[in-house]
DNA sequence: AGAATAAATGTTACCGGTAACTCAACTCAT
DNA sequence: ATGAGTTGAGTTACCGGTAACATTTATTCT
């Protein structure tokens, strides 16, 4: 395809504006709106523009000029999850609607691998990123202070971020939860959760469920956290070892909606009632929940609205307007019958 | 920060080759391990490149040399999808093994929003784009052509592909779950889908379960295509729809798992068996089936391997190794008890 | 009408890397 | 020891836009 140094497709600004007759500059300045320009002179580069079906190179745009790229990378845990998938769509909606590009990364909850997709993105010079990592590595955080780049940390809740913080509060979550699952009269809570590697937020879900039974002098009375993803089939196994380990349990408190949709079918396969018998208590208002024919009891979480407000917020430090550096986002409890 | 040209972060490749007191161009070579370099010279250049936190800019690399960039567009239907989440993080993590950068959109199966969006990506030079669309617009077409860029449509199999296609055979899963279901000697057969906008691959499977029918006289009794996306309440809502329009339908065909997974709901809601009384078939092979009391009969479909695929064959082609233009990926009837 | 002002367009230099080429130093065979 | 071959490092030009400044043309005002 064309010699060492031939250019691959499209043709250049130059070859537009030459065959406009004008200089290059002014068709610069008409393809991006940019002062005045004649209605002749901006019809005459237009129609060349589309003769030749000109693409804008914006990588030499981003280089040439200091103007900081469209470029913006997110990283989360991970793709296949509808939560993350809600949150992600969101971002990358609205990041869109601003005509910034989104380059995404996953990082499985290890800081490292957040850490390496960090360095690769920082070499494309985005504009800002946006992190959902509950901890990072203390490269990651160098890295970042030297490059002074926006940053913004989704997901849980940073008190003292980086740069903002737009996230759920997991421990309040687990807390209230907690307290509602005990008002119900329960006696004997079990928590139920998947880490596969590091530690996501279910564990200040859990520890924030936990403050809520210590109140009242009580603490879960086992704990089950298998090395796996937050699964359905994680949460049918998981109870299957609670309930066989101690069968008093009455009540469980779930990493998430799937793993309590997961133990609602393993109580349900063993002729356990849900509420009755067991107690199940899940986090994040997933959609299965709303066909099952228990309302399952758990808390509903705004995942459009915590990534519109993230990118929102990216946007609004990329352009140095001023921004609140910590946004709740909202969740509330949703009562059920399941517990 | 910094005046209007001043740079933003970190240092540049001729302050590092300055400082190690070598010309820009040894450094570079030193970064890329190009050819040769006396151990003392990289050791002088890295010494620098740590200690004054040297990030390389790709976009000035990008620009400069005619080396294609390796950013990659990746555009799907939805981000909020266990399948497409799937597919995703797969081409994602193979792509990033192999160096590359994700840059994502979404189309929600318009082509227009595709063709917007590959404009926009476009002006990044990409090495190659994986599109999802099962149609393209003229204008994606044009341009795709006229940038002689590889591209990759995966999800759908397309038997004349742009360029290359990896993607399941969805008329043939329609096809084999219609022969299946007929087999168990259902009679009156129903469809139930969801589609919000332009109609993705359930439509297709759709017509191969049609042909099925077809091949034995039959047609499907009723079809509830809902404006919405597929998903649990979609199916319930779908179902109850089809079983008070046609009472004496005795099996249905699901656009998907969700679907079928909200019907079988609303069936139980009902008292009405799965299988005994009404026959349930979903597609995709989605792990809430794997807790269900029941198993599901459905299409299970490897999206790992598709998106591994896709990303493989397109860095083949990429850099010019020889690539297969057509992949079928693997789909597998499995039985399950609900038909 | 002619000067002052505003608007449209042109010129020049440069962003930070890399390809292609040139040059210097060193190895080795005759 | 001298010339050919090899290897490491330096020079130069350039990628395709855009900021800053210079210049021309149109408009307004006295």
């Amino acid at each position: 395809m064309a010699g060492s140094r031939g250019k691959r497709g499209g043709s250049t600004l130059a070859e537009v504006a030459n065959a406009a007759g004008v200089s290059k500059m002014t068709a610069s300045r008409v393809l991006r709106n940019t002062s005045g320009s004649t209605e002749e002179t901006r019809d005459r580069v237009m129609r060349e523009v589309r003769r030749l079906g000109y693409v804008p190179n914006r990588i030499a745009a981003a280089f040439g000029s200091d103007q900081i790229s469209t470029l913006v990378g997110v990283c989360v845990p991970r793709l296949k999850s509808d939560l993350f998938g809600s949150v992600l769509d969101s971002i990358n909606q609205t990041l869109s609607n601003f005509g910034y590009q989104t380059m995404i990364g996953t990082h499985e909850q290890s800081p490292e691998a957040e850490e390496a997709w960090l360095r690769a993105i920082l070499a494309w010079r985005p504009a800002g990123v946006i992190l959902s990592g509950h901890t990072h590595t203390r490269g990651t955080i160098e890295i970042l202070r030297a490059q002074s780049i926006p940053v913004v940390e989704v997901w849980n809740l940073n008190t003292s971020p980086l740069d903002i913080s737009v996230g759920f509060n997991h421990f309040d979550c687990g807390h209230e939860m907690g307290r509602f699952v005990l008002s119900k009269g329960h006696q004997n809570i079990a928590y139920v959760g998947a880490e596969a590697g590091a530690a996501g937020m279910g564990k200040v879900r859990q520890e924030g469920f936990k403050a809520a039974l210590s109140d009242s002098g009580k603490d879960f009375v086992t704990e089950e956290v298998l090395v796996d993803r937050p699964n359905f089939y994680a949460g049918f196994y998981g109870t299957e070892n609670v309930l066989n380990r101690i069968s008093k349990v009455d009540a469980i408190y779930y990493q998430d909606d799937t793993m309590a949709v997961g133990g609602l079918f393993y109580c349900k396969s063993k002729g356990l009632k849900a509420a009755g018998d067991v107690g199940i208590a899940g986090w994040g208002g997933m959609e299965i929940a709303s066909v099952l024919p228990e309302r399952l009891t758990t808390t509903t979480v705004t995942t459009q609205a915590l990534g519109k407000t993230a990118a929102e917020s990216l946007v609004a430090r990329i352009r140095g307007e001023p921004v609140q550096d910590i946004t709740v986002a909202a969740t509330r409890l949703v009562p059920g019958n399941t517990v």
